[in-house]
DNA sequence: TCCTAAGTGGACGGGATCGTCCGTTTAAAT
DNA sequence: ATTTAAACGGACGATCCCGTCCACTTAGGA
């Protein structure tokens, strides 16, 4: 790759993530390549898709996250290593704005070659939320798919309200409080059968409900 | 108005909640005009703008929403009052498609003359909290505006998962639980500065993230 | 039956975004 | 310095959606 090109795709990377944040994930592909000093054609040629853009600009952001479980399971407290797993994605979707819909439109990768990290990711989620249960923490009737569902609603939550980091800081803080063993008051309705690989997803990689256009 | 008119009147609002199901919120007009076998004009002669179309075709929606808060407020155990209208709530945007968008996009209706509406609203809603804490059974800590953020991220969740009824029942069970004045162990940070008319909201009346398009 | 005003529908101009094509520029190897 | 292939940028045609305008139709009272 030409110095120059590399050159040009690190501020369309920069570009896209300040336009993103400013004016959501489905801004015009045109402002994210005003906005980094380049032609339509260049920021076309190296992303062909506003999808992969839209991976490459949070792509940090998402290696932070897969981090993040790492570290999880490296703590010796599992209760504090899936509070701070939680704790730090919310964060994460809190601050940057844009990584929300990024996040929930990253999930379905099924077709790609990230296959084999994803069953990694959902095999790490599985033995964190049964060690913290074991360890008599987390309350045993906590399926998986629960951090799912919590995430995602967080992650509406900051769509909604994205300057409103006290509401966010909240909700993280019932959510953990009602995953906490001593909260299991009364029994759950089933848990969801979603596996991580099923969250439906726009076509256009937005949070907005259902995005299919006739 | 005459009976024609009124007659296409109804049609449009089925055909709109039937199309807002099924491709979101802003989906076409002219796909909403021609499921109700109407020209264009006729539909944008009724409901001049997207919004006025919205708030009309989920206004029964709306009713049920304003019902549930009397209700609540009606009944005799102040925890089952609070405990209801939140799950009627939800059980509405999760059945509805196309209504969590709506309901989201109705709030802030400020400078509209439903001001009076609001306020009753606003203040109804805090004699639900302060009577439901005063029994014992809501937590001291839970601030109104707790409320909106509960709703406002279950809204998100059923967007992301608009099949997906079990997990938005989990995440009302665990909120609820959390909310409980026996779930209180830890405090919780600081609330939300949040007021009802504060929501900020998607011109196009979507949930998507900063709407504002430069 | 006739009349008229309300109602209707489709065509149309305006504006925005997409993604490609192509002539020009430039990095960097020789 | 020369060369060449990679990289560039802007213009362009295609597509979509909005919202209005206008000529035609029809309900319902006289």
């Amino acid at each position: 790759m030409r110095a120059d090109a590399r050159r040009n795709r690190g501020r369309i990377l920069v570009a896209a993530r300040a336009v993103f944040a400013e004016h959501g994930i489905d801004a015009p592909m045109a402002t994210v390549a005003r906005r980094a000093g380049v032609g339509v054609a260049t920021l076309y040629r190296r992303f062909p898709t506003r999808d992969a853009l839209v991976r490459a600009a949070f792509a940090h952001q998402m290696e932070t996250c897969a981090r993040a479980l790492t570290d999880a399971l490296a703590d010796p407290d599992p209760w504090r290593g899936f509070q701070r797993l939680f704790e730090t994605v919310c964060e994460l979707q809190r601050e940057e704005r844009g990584f929300p819909a990024a996040f929930v439109a990253a999930f379905p990768d099924s077709t790609a070659e990230h296959a084999q990290a994803r069953e990694r990711t959902e095999r790490d989620l599985m033995t964190l939320v049964r060690r913290a249960q074991a360890a008599g923490a987390l309350r045993a009737d906590f399926h998986p798919s629960d951090l799912v569902v919590a995430l995602l609603s967080h992650c509406g939550l900051v769509t909604a309200l994205p300057h409103d980091g006290a509401a966010s800081r909240r909700l993280v803080a019932y959510l953990l409080q009602s995953f906490r063993a001593e909260a299991a008051h009364r029994p759950l309705p089933p848990p969801s059968a979603l596996s991580l690989r099923d969250v439906p997803i726009a076509a256009d990689g937005s949070q907005r409900q259902r995005p299919s256009r006739a």
